[in-house]
DNA sequence: AACAGTAACGAACACGTTTTCGTAACTGTG
DNA sequence: CACAGTTACGAAAACGTGTTCGTTACTGTT
């Protein structure tokens, strides 16, 4: 391991010197400076990661909160792309990120502790449920933290433009003539609600009234309690003639529901999704849905949290929406040229 | 911050005591050792990981190197259930994980420089190019690494064996009384040539004979390109009555091709899968797959490095097979009641 | 020439641990 | 009681940085 001292014995200048010219100091001669600088690259030299950290108590790191139960945060493409892009990100400013949890060997530690404990710069929070106590503990602290699609007082949130995406959706469907459309929602979060107002103003103002029974619960993505739902509907005695899903996942439920009714996509009953996962795009009919930018989310979020951190004096807490995408596939009939 | 002088001040004994007997060293009296863990969890004590890390050249983390192009890795399932294992192993066994990569802020880094830069006591190493010369330059160094799903000299590898995989799917075909099995497999890699093996060995040992336009070259992870083969298939002049496809996922393009066809699963045509991802299981007909055992794998992982670093001296690498299992879904036609 | 002002660098300390070594008190043995 | 051996603890140094505060040497002004 060459250090800064090695730097310092081998051109003659001070570790002073040398950690200054190193941090890029106008203190020091652009000459000297340049010297250092081409030495510590001639010997290998890395910053100690540690010692840095124990003299400015900044790590270059951030934490990732999300929840792992059931294995279900990593494996939602929805999130995982969200976490992705958060990491290209943060790596291109200059971080590294840690995954914080709540046990950590044989010590239970709560979500701020562990960020304390390994000196987290700031945390990215998403997937969670926001009112843990543990959760809203570390979104109150001092240490700078960032939400994905929940909003809190006080703290940046970045958030999928949820209910402009169900409101394009049924704008959509009813471009193609479909007046009796039903919705499969998933379970009560904030960004359910959000789809929810979106598709009821749609219908507001596009003069449909939607009849209780067309209006489903179910789970985010899960098949099954969206093929339930779906079942339900299609034997309404006057069934919808679309059907918006929770997600794209769960539409598979639903996908083999319509088939045992011996029913065709699009031809006797219209469908679309929600997310833009790779999977509806496979899916024969493609899949229409609502493309969530999970890219700008994850960007977003990292770019927020690093400035949150170096302004930490004058930064103001803000909420980043997102804008998505209407994806136009083939599982919405038109009903136009019949 | 309390710190170990903070306790040191408050119970009277030094800091040289404290920190002994925080870290359980036998050389201080059971009942000093008492009061002073005692008066760390009323203060709230947390060590500091940075000087700990500075002085012990240890840091209580593990580097996660995967490749991140195209955002395949997090978003298939096969890894982030890995990787996830891996995580909750790690964090039980006290440590901490750290995404390892190759630009970090302006800097271009070889994975070895930011594994050291990170100070990682260890590496794990999946779905990467295990050719790139800057991953064979980590495996080789001095840090202790284990790989998935490959094999390297002199470094432990954590093995999920599709040799018995591909074997067991065409035992269970055959024995649904299928004798035309065509394979579609994946890109050329060490798990594609191992699945290979299984399959021909399986099909010497059964006394099939498969022609060469049988097998055909795919892309794991890639609708499109099992669809193509699939067409490929279907219009051979003695087409099979049983397709293997690379991955789950990858039969999604088989299905549409085989629809198109006019054709159903599975009384016309059979397939089987590969991975047990949740998309297999929710599919109807549910699709037959073998379920590689990704919860194992990333454990396994996770286990055995931290044991290399442990006993850096005496551990010796070894090469862990993880069984998967086979999983009977409704995909493959019985021909035996015909 | 005297002076203030600035530019360029170094000495020394501190961050919070771990660890080595020294020392005092205690224990048991003859 | 003398002695060796053990137990329980403390003093001090070290890990590799960043930063504060001096201290030179030089520049330009009057």
């Amino acid at each position: 391991m060459v250090t800064i001292k090695d730097i310092s014995k081998r051109c003659g200048f001070s570790t002073s010197t040398v950690s200054k010219a190193l941090n890029n100091s106008l203190e020091i001669g652009q000459e000297t400076t340049a010297i250092i600088r081409k030495t510590a690259l001639e010997m290998g030299y890395l910053p100690n990661t540690a010692a840095r950290s124990l003299k400015t108590n900044r790590s270059n790191n951030l934490g990732v909160l999300f929840i792992d139960e059931m294995q279900s945060g990593l494996s939602h493409e929805y999130f995982s792309g969200v976490i992705n892009s958060f990491k290209v990100e943060a790596e291109r400013l200059g971080y590294d990120i840690t995954f914080i949890s709540h046990n950590i060997g044989n010590m239970q530690m709560s979500y701020y502790d562990h960020s304390v404990y390994r000196k987290c710069d700031g945390v990215v929070i998403a997937c969670v449920d926001f009112s843990d106590p543990a959760v809203v503990e570390l979104i109150h602290s001092e240490i700078p933290t960032v939400t994905i699609d929940h909003i809190f007082n006080d703290c940046t949130a970045i958030l999928s433009d949820n209910l402009t995406g169900a409101k394009d959706l049924v704008h959509h469907i009813y471009e193609y003539g479909h007046r009796k459309i039903a919705f499969i929602h998933g379970e009560n979060t904030s960004v359910t609600k959000r789809r929810l107002a979106g598709f009821h103003k749609a219908c507001d103002a596009l003069g449909i009234k939607v009849p209780d029974e067309y209006i489903k619960a179910a789970r985010y993505h899960d098949p099954r309690s969206s093929g339930l739902a779906t079942r339900e509907l299609l034997n309404l005695p006057d069934p919808p003639t679309c059907i918006m899903y929770p997600d794209d996942f769960s539409f598979i439920g639903g996908m083999n529901e319509i088939e045992k009714h011996s029913l065709t996509i699009p031809d006797d009953i219209s469908v679309v999704g929600y997310d833009g996962i790779y999977l509806s795009q496979v899916l024969r009919p493609k899949l229409s849905t609502f493309k969530q930018n999970t890219e700008a989310l994850g960007k977003e979020a990292a770019a927020h949290l690093v400035e949150s951190i170096v302004d930490k004096k004058t930064y103001l807490p803000k909420q980043i929406w997102i804008a998505g995408e209407l994806w136009i596939g083939d599982s919405v009939k038109n009903l136009n040229f019949e």
